[in-house]
RNA sequence: UCCCCGGUAGCUCAGUGGUAGAGCAAGCGGCUGUUAACCGCUGGGUCGAUGGUUCGAAUCCGUCCCGGGGAGCCA
């Protein structure tokens, strides 16, 4: 395999010598011909957003044979000098001496990804296809530097990496339906004498599942090692059909000691600045067509972001300014005491603040076992980041460290003590307060580059009834 | 899971009871350092499936399947 050519973004950027001749390989884009004697090819190799031109003259030996048939999707190699090209549209061409096919499109009237707008509902039924066109290429350019922005913050704010297992038999309590993992032959169950499932004989000797959440096994590690976080796929059985939910997603989850909520929240916020601060130096030309073709504007409002302080306010006043807000007509009343609809999350970011919100200290009743309770006896120590065009994109909540009042908000839940036995063990030996928070990946990328549904953030999207690929 | 909207050519859609259409794509021809190229011609359809109403159904009704939006749940 030779590796040795050039990709299209090191020519386009003026890496190519002009005085040798280089090789390019990729897919084809489009083709025009021109009477003069010279087909423009168009190619990509996904390393850039902008395709190389390559300019086939009609002296090529595989002129009429091969060139003047290709059409999008064919791979090919080629070879030839890279010039200034004469015409707008592209800083560099090359004129190719070589144009090899090395992989023809079997039907070209059938091949799904044609050089014209498709619909991003379409492109999902062809999730396999679908990385060759413009914007799902740039959505995975984003998403990987994303992901390298949001490590480089933790490397260099001193927080280590920690992979929690994906097999867990731990539900993070609250954090939904959770997928089985068993060996056991499901055409013929054990049963105990009681006649139950006996799990005793399934490959883990006990119940087993898709982890919803590594918040509990890295709270183990932050309290050794004081700065962690894990980045990696989490899974939901919910029944849930939004453009904001995927069964299979990727969630970072700092966890900090010897920190509350406030240290929480300023990490949160630090955190998106950072990311959003380096996406906007790299991903340029990527996040100039999002702006364009996806969501005007886009561009100033990450620009918008990193230069704003985040709007922090307890659940307190933002149900207070819910209640004022005249002329919303909220589908659910407004009360002290009730969860937040997504209409009143949506009032608070877009609306009231036009910028990311922190909602802050919510009530005990409705939030998880695990969340601090505040002095006041009847919140507790939680917060969501709500974004506009997106919603919540992060909840947190600094942990509760005092394990009498932990065994309190468990009994008062119905929670087996025995079942978190380990969790418990790190409030009994050594115990500080902690605090730390799920920042949904895909959600993240989603509101990077404007694209309304998460299923295209994810290369592969796993929703209810839907694992085809 | 609930509510709403859709499913017609490879794609995007029009057609709402009387012989199935357009643009793009594809094929052929013309023209052109072209770049969402342009001009002409051609091929291409079980109108999601199924049952019903009707002289006649893409069109009206029932059921089911699939897609999307919203809600709930949450990240």
């Amino acid at each position: 395999m030779d590796n040795s050519g050039f990709s299209v973004r090191g020519v386009l950027a003026g890496e190519a010598p002009g005085d040798a001749p280089v090789t390019v390989k990729g897919w084809v884009r489009t083709r025009r011909d021109s009477r003069a004697g010279i087909s423009f090819v168009h190619l990509s190799d996904g390393s850039s957003f902008h395709p190389l031109q390559v300019v086939a003259p009609s002296t090529l030996p595989n002129y009429e044979a091969e060139i003047l048939r290709l059409s999008a999707g064919c791979a090919v190699e080629a070879t030839g000098r890279i010039v200034p090209s004469p015409a707008r549209g592209q800083p560099f061409e090359m004129q190719a001496s070589a144009l090899r096919v090395v992989g023809w499109v079997d039907d070209p009237e059938t091949y799904p990804i044609q050089p014209k707008p498709h619909t991003l509902e379409f492109l999902r039924e062809v999730a396999h296809l679908r990385p060759r066109t413009n914007v799902i290429g740039a959505a995975t350019r984003v998403r990987h530097t994303l992901a390298q922005a949001i490590h480089r913050f933790f490397d260099r704010n001193g927080f280590f990496w920690v992979n929690t297992p994906i097999i867990t038999a731990s539900d993070a309590e609250g954090a939904g339906a959770l997928f089985r993992v068993s060996t056991l032959d499901l055409a013929n169950l054990p049963r105990t004498p009681a006649g139950e499932i006996d799990f005793a004989q399934d490959f883990f000797g006990r119940e087993a599942f898709l982890t919803v959440s590594g918040q509990l096994n890295v709270e183990a590690y932050c309290l050794a090692l004081t700065k962690v976080y894990t980045f990696g796929p989490t899974f939901r059985a919910e029944n849930s059909n939004t453009s904001r939910h995927l069964a299979e997603f990727w969630m970072i989850e700092p966890e900090i000691a010897f920190a509350d909520l406030s240290d929480n929240a300023t990490l949160a916020e630090r955190l998106l600045k950072y990311t959003f601060e380096n996406l906007l130096s790299e991903r340029q030309e990527d996040l100039a067509f999002f702006d364009e073709r996806i969501e005007k504007g886009l561009i100033a409002k990450l620009e918008r972001i990193v230069g704003s302080e985040f709007v922090r306010m307890d659940y307190g006043e933002a149900v207070a300014v819910l209640e004022r807000a005249k002329g919303e007509k909220f589908e659910f009343p407004v009360k002290w005491g009730i969860d937040l609809q997504s209409e009143h999350e949506r009032y608070l970011t877009e609306k009231y603040a036009k910028k990311p919100v922190i909602v802050m200290n919510y009530p005990k009743a409705i939030k998880a076992f695990y969340m601090r309770v505040n002095d006041d006896g009847r919140t507790v120590a939680a917060m969501d980041v709500l974004a506009p065009g997106i919603g919540e994109i992060i909840g947190g909540s600094q942990r509760e460290e005092r394990l009498e009042v932990l065994d309190q908000s468990m009994a008062e839940r119905g929670i087996d003590r025995e079942h978190y036995a380990w969790y418990r063990d790190l409030r009994r030996y050594g115990t500080v307060p902690h605090a730390g928070f799920g920042l949904g990946f895909e959600r993240t990328l989603a509101y990077s580059t404007g694209l309304a549904n998460v299923r295209d953030a994810i290369p592969f999207p796993r929703t209810p009834g839907n694992a085809r690929y």
